[in-house]
DNA sequence: GGCAATCATTTAACATATTAAATAATAACC
DNA sequence: GGTTATTATTTAATATGTTAAATGATTGCC
């Protein structure tokens, strides 16, 4: 009673690739007290400065009933501050603190190093594709 | 105060391709009432009938203490059924019960016609390609 | 100006992810 | 044959994902 399927399992070889990546850089995060999301966060504020929740969002996909629960933890741990935004209220901005900055500084520094390791070893033309095939996959079916 | 990336953010473009393609598939498994895990499991268990529990986290991608929540509420919904295996009383194992197989077997027609699609608009060759580069980033760094 | 529609975020409830520790059974060794 | 090391799974504690509903603030329209 085993139904074959002809494909490979494209959702879960994106899954292992990601992990496969992940894996590579979560050492140097722990080191820091970073979880993934904390660091996604963290980059988001680092290439933005003082950006608005719903932002930070979209640009670390996470969805914002987990952004939430993320964003008070940082704020526990030291790693940003929230405010309101004067002008619309509805808004929450968020900053990151001396400490979530130096951490950026750190670990961007260590990311691009994995970059070259990668174009290196896979070759920078590889790479390219793997990036133009995966916008392919993304527009596929994003009727924005 | 913005700390510019040189590179593509290659985690998120993977997640982001994830997203994407399930986002086709999701609408199906919900009118069958599974999340994604359940229908990770159901999918091995349609490969190989009946399987152990270490098995289905290896192939399902689903580490060991999530997996035996999700199998809790799959045995609860009818889905699949558990027991210990008696050559080895160590472990677990799983069985789809008919209800989960009439799933795996209508799911899996869906799907198949989802990669017809994704050859048909990306072309079979580019497909094969990220196939290709998923792998190549796979080894990368599995010393197995 | 006041009320309805809209928008941004949070709360609530449940499912899953992650790490470490506990449990239970088998295998290895003396 | 009995003790120890190893293996498979589960429990526990905390973090995150997901959907729907609630809350608060702004905008649009009269």
């Amino acid at each position: 009673m085993t139904t074959a399927f002809v494909h490979r399992n494209l959702p879960r070889l994106l899954l292992q690739a990601r992990e496969s990546v992940m894996a590579h850089t979560r050492p140097g995060l722990r080191e820091h007290g970073l979880s993934d999301q904390q660091w996604r966060v963290l980059r988001v504020l680092g290439e933005h400065g003082v950006v608005d929740t719903g932002r930070v969002a979209r640009e670390a996909f996470i969805l914002g009933p987990s952004l939430t629960g993320v964003l008070t933890r940082m704020e526990r741990d030291g790693l940003v501050r929230r405010a309101t935004d004067p002008k619309d209220q509805r808004r929450t901005v968020v900053a990151p603190t001396a400490k979530g900055k130096r951490a950026v500084a750190k670990l961007s520094h260590t990311i691009e190093v994995h970059y070259d390791f990668m174009e290196k070893s896979l070759g920078k033309d590889r790479l390219t594709q793997l990036y133009a095939l995966l916008d392919a996959v993304i527009e596929l079916e994003q009727p924005t």
